[in-house]
DNA sequence: AATATTTTGCAACACAGTTGCATTTGCATA
DNA sequence: TATGCAAATGCAACTGTGTTGCAAAATATT
């Protein structure tokens, strides 16, 4: 199991469930991000379904995870870079959906350019998704 | 009826039915977007739910509608400013959506900034959505 | 080890979106 | 303007997604 997570679910203040332990792992191996049906595939019937989506959201209210938004009414979840505080602006990175195989990046590294609205308009967030195709799809 | 509602009908060789005008007309007279729900609510039961996801679907192959993407699984339509050929790519234009009352907007004269990916990622289509306050709830 | 708290699983539900097929509508052509 | 064909609609049924309430089980606390 990975290291990093009895700490990251302590420092949340959560209990260590198997369910949890064992979502946060997926996160943790993979490097991209990942809707509730792919955890519920590579989870196999382990877990019940409500219980992923329980845990989800727990994660996302606990700065453990972040959503990303998409066109295709299907919400991707991805682990920030470093567990942001409750009640969190994340740095806001770029994220990447490759069109071939369906895979979502955070680019971490790369941080939304500011844009320049209109006024009347006051910015809280802003989310950048390019799509195209990815490095391993080339 | 809107003078445009027939013309751009029969420009994308669609013809011209009460469900394609009467939808078409609601996104002419509004300037923000509309999800599926809205649509539903403003046409009354004219129309069955089916035939405005077909209708949605059709507009959007035609070029003339564009989906937004969004972090609420709620998919959202909003008007090409020209109605796009297609097989488009659209001006990037950024999308704006009101933390309060909900309402998207498009802002068709702010472009996306160009954003400097890793090497390896070949962007196709970029997204851009700003979210916060907008004019009518400050 | 015993108790209090939290999480889980189940059942049931609400909503979103899709598909197949028979019926209706719109359109082109005579 | 009537006729026939292609396309769009409505209905029923279905899949998928996400939520809620509640009893049972697991975790944390003492």
């Amino acid at each position: 199991m990975h290291p990093r997570i009895i700490d990251t679910l302590k420092r949340s203040q959560l209990s260590v469930t198997d369910s949890r332990k064992k979502i946060l792992e997926l996160f943790l191996e993979r490097k991209a991000a990942l809707a509730h049906a792919d955890i519920e595939q590579h989870s196999g019937d382990e877990f019940d379904r409500v219980t992923i989506y329980r845990t989800l959201q727990t994660f996302v209210e606990k700065g453990i995870l972040h959503t990303i938004p998409s066109a295709d009414n299907a919400v991707r979840y991805a682990l920030c870079k470093d567990a942001c505080t409750e009640g969190h602006h994340h740095d806001n990175h770029v994220h990447f959906m490759c069109d071939l195989c369906g895979t979502t990046y955070c680019l971490d590294h790369v941080t939304v350019p500011s844009v320049q609205l209109p006024a009347g308009y006051q910015v809280h967030q802003i989310d950048l998704v390019a799509s195209g195709t990815c490095i391993k799809c080339q």
